[in-house]
DNA sequence: CTCAACGGATAGAGCGTCCCCCTCCTAAGG
DNA sequence: CCTTAGGAGGGGGACGCTCTATCCGTTGAG
């Protein structure tokens, strides 16, 4: 403890080991490391030399606490492997990138309770803000979100009361449009294939828009199946399968998502059926592997870059502490026909 | 500032005020959040009650900055969107789950100097221990991890030096196994399809190793093709559509990624070319989106799950402060032959 | 009465940052 | 040549907020 700072190299670095090491005041470092007030370029090279040879490293612990700005942006989404989630965090990464923020992910696999641990450790680093997927939350978190003091913005999702501010599309609205599509191109026999995630709101939302339009034009479900776990592309193939077993004379086939739908397009071409003549097919999120198949398969984007941007932007543009909120921001998909429907 | 508390809602909540509201001493709701130290049942209670009616989050920072102790383990990667990290992250939250400890995720995007940046940035927070990939670092990165004085995990890959812990296979190995494998089924006109990513040293490893064994055999790699950007399942595509144009009598093409290797394969079915009698394809990576392709592309698994799983041990299993370190981990992956090599 | 369990009080610790102030140095004015 | 204003550069000390450590006091059971 008494011991002088070189003698144990071990020990970890704080600003008064530099200070020690270059000559001047913890101060004087603080600043340069900052690139804050007027310090002597001389001066300056000299402490960063300094620092750079000791391999000082800040602690932003140390510096939050004093500070009281914490540059982090939590971003809690459920789930990372399903590529719509990464496009969201290039969306997001691109706007803080130029603001000193720094977006720190956090993922739920579409627990809620998940969701509540992921919030609630965010936001005890007391971040800048928070950007969480979806309107649906626990009575706990809302409240946790509510009383967090800083920007919330609840993303992908406008279908809803938001705790704060929401960027998002209708997820409604998008399910009754692509209906509307496939009627429009003479589709009559429909059927859904969609994982089985009771709580993945948003394609449940495009369900019953999807259905409504439907119901609207005098239509129901001609089937529908559901399925969890495994690989979607796999999963899409066996979903098919079993529906085209089981409902052979559907005529189109709509999927809660590209991946599973990538795979029921790859079954149906395997097994020489008529796409889009005898059978149409379409998905949802305009995914970017959707561009190397043999046919592109008609699609919704769901505009998840420009959700993570728009999504960033609040958060960054919030002016200090001032509470505002409220925005909500919808954005419009566009419908990607592709060649798995009829024109 | 001498507002009492309970006057601004918009306040931020300390220990103080549930010690308040729940009639006990900092200390004791300390001790309760904290699950540390004698507390009866009713008090805990009582206290639980509180925090959970103000919305009390605890502040990790001032925490953090008072204990010493910081319940996270950074995770540097250089990539979210190839679907072979977040198979390394499953593993590295499985373990930690029941530890209290906690991954964050930093991405580099191959970038030597965004990887130089985010590991600043992640050591700046005093995490328990740091995971990296790869073990090619800049010198100043080296210096950094060197002296954190935390223990250092380096994954994926352990051809080379490691600064402190490492797991993962050997990808010359992987490389020379494939190659080793294609000539004994018989290919003689090889050609090597990879992305263009200077800094993706396991990939080239692999290719060195490739190289390597083909010479044994006294072969060489009849072409190769490098792309970069874009959806690789479409890249894979063309490139295989280049290569079978430039070189049509070619028998093999070995992939850097299944990525490319399933746009590949696509193409080859396409073409209606008999895979894998005259040409037989590989990819590497083993990831679960093959399963759902009409064959099922020759592929070698990294060990991912493993790799993160093991490496979040050697992190969570340190004992406190204890710079021990030095530990090398290997695994072997698998070659798994799928219908697209010859037997 | 003893002992254990419970929990209060108080005094730092931890490392930067903020605000305010001081010290030079320069340059213009006398 | 001296004086003085002004500003750049840099120092000093007070926090920030929670956890920890230590030392006690209280209470109830055996």
């Amino acid at each position: 403890m008494a011991t002088p700072p070189a003698q144990d190299p071990r020990r970890t670095l704080t600003l008064r080991d530099v200070s020690e090491a270059s000559g001047v005041s913890e101060m004087t470092v603080s600043r340069v490391l900052r690139n804050r007030g007027d310090v002597s370029e001389a001066t300056r090279e000299r402490v960063l030399q300094a620092a750079r040879t000791l391999g000082y490293v800040p602690n932003k612990i140390a510096g939050a606490l004093a500070s009281q700005r914490v540059n982090l942006v939590g971003v809690v989404i459920p789930s990372l492997s399903n590529m719509v989630f990464p496009e969201v965090m290039t969306g997001i990464s691109e706007v803080l990138e130029d603001t000193g923020l720094q977006p720190v992910v956090g993922v739920t696999n579409y627990a809620p309770d998940r969701e509540e641990a992921v919030i609630y450790e965010m936001l005890s680093w007391r971040p800048t803000g928070l950007i969480v997927a979806g309107l649906e939350h626990s009575p706990a978190a809302r409240a946790m979100l509510a009383q967090a003091g800083v920007p919330i913005v609840e993303i992908m999702d406008i279908d809803g009361t938001p705790v704060d501010s929401a960027v998002g599309i209708s997820h409604r609205r998008a399910g009754r449009q692509m209906a509307e599509a496939i009627i429009a191109a003479g589709y009559r026999r429909i059927a859904f294939l969609g994982t089985q995630m009771p709580n993945d709101h948003r394609a449940k939302k495009r369900l019953e828009g999807f259905e409504e339009a439907l119901a609207k034009a005098g239509l129901t479900l001609a089937d529908r199946e559901f399925y969890s776990g495994g690989s979607a592309l796999l999963k899409g193939r066996e979903m098919t399968e079993a529906v085209l077993a089981r409902s052979p004379d559907v005529d189109f086939l709509y999927y809660s998502n590209d991946m599973i739908g990538a795979g029921g397009l790859l079954y149906c071409l395997e097994k020489g059926l008529d796409v889009p003549g005898k059978i149409g097919l379409a998905g949802f999120n305009g995914v970017e592997l959707l561009d190397g198949l043999p046919r592109r398969l008609a699609t919704m984007d769901a505009c998840r870059l420009e959700i993570g941007r728009r999504a960033a932007e609040i958060i960054a543009g919030q002016p200090h502490q001032g509470v505002v909120g409220g925005e909500v921001i919808e954005l419009f998909p566009t419908l990607q026909p592709g060649d798995t429907i009829r024109r």
